[in-house]
DNA sequence: CTAAGGCTTCCAGTTGCGGGAAGCTCAAGA
DNA sequence: TCTTGAGCTTCCCGCAACTGGAAGCCTTAG
């Protein structure tokens, strides 16, 4: 299979897939012709690759992720090691996201965002917190 | 005031410093010896810069806060767009962090995490929820 | 036979710096 | 006075995870 239909059954762009092919996440196989030749199983590598991605895994979490998919003899604390590690990385995006939410609000609901130039919020950077 | 001495008082790093200067944020003069030469003002835009990045401005977001600052003529509803802007971008990004996570520690929960291969979080990743 | 579309590789750009090399300058100690 | 050592300079590479675009081959339909 040709990688535009790769692309389409898989929902990741061939230049994504291109990509993952260069840092060795798949290995299609090549035609005469020198175009990629995709199986099944690299579909299915790449689709589970796009939902790992969705979630926010690594590019490297991912190929651990792969690897300990293919492991037969992998244990699952293995697995769930790196999901927990990868939990707390969003627990802190969400906390700092939320922490930069507060000030900004905030700052945001006190200028009057009229015509004139006083401004609270150039204030607070100016001054600092 | 050399390089050093701002990069303590503006609370960034030299190369921040070097970099915000490449792309023209600043300008510091120059001594004879060829060292940077850094005034009040510059190490006041350097902390302003600071302040605005651990708000989560981007560099482009900072450098229009950055010239609306020192307008004088500026409108305060100008800078609060940018804000605004900013904000709901935050939020999208809380949301879909919200998500991943929500999804993640299901599958955290589900998972044993013992010696066994079997996997629920896995197994998520390959069939797709 | 030709044109369009799909495929190939390779190179550059994105964001916001950090690391490190090679080399100049300056201040202090033997 | 000479010599360290620290601090400064520029320059270029690398990171993550792609995306865009150029140049060129392959295939298929008209």
């Amino acid at each position: 299979m040709n990688i535009g239909e790769v692309s389409e059954r898989a929902g990741l762009p061939p230049k994504t897939i291109r990509y993952y092919e260069d840092i060795g996440l798949v290995r299609p196989l090549r035609s005469d012709n020198g175009y990629r030749a995709f199986r099944e199983s690299d579909i299915h590598k790449l689709a589970f690759l796009g939902r790992a991605r969705t979630l926010g895994f690594s590019i490297e979490d991912c190929r651990t992720l792969l690897d300990l998919y293919e492991d037969e003899s992998r244990e699952s604390a293995q697995v769930k090691s790196v999901a927990k590690e990868h939990l707390t990385a969003i627990d802190r995006k969400i906390a700092q996201l939320k922490s930069m939410r507060q000030t900004l609000s905030h700052l945001v609901d006190a200028c009057q965002g009229d015509y004139r130039p006083d401004c609270p919020i150039l204030e607070d950077l100016a001054k600092g917190s």
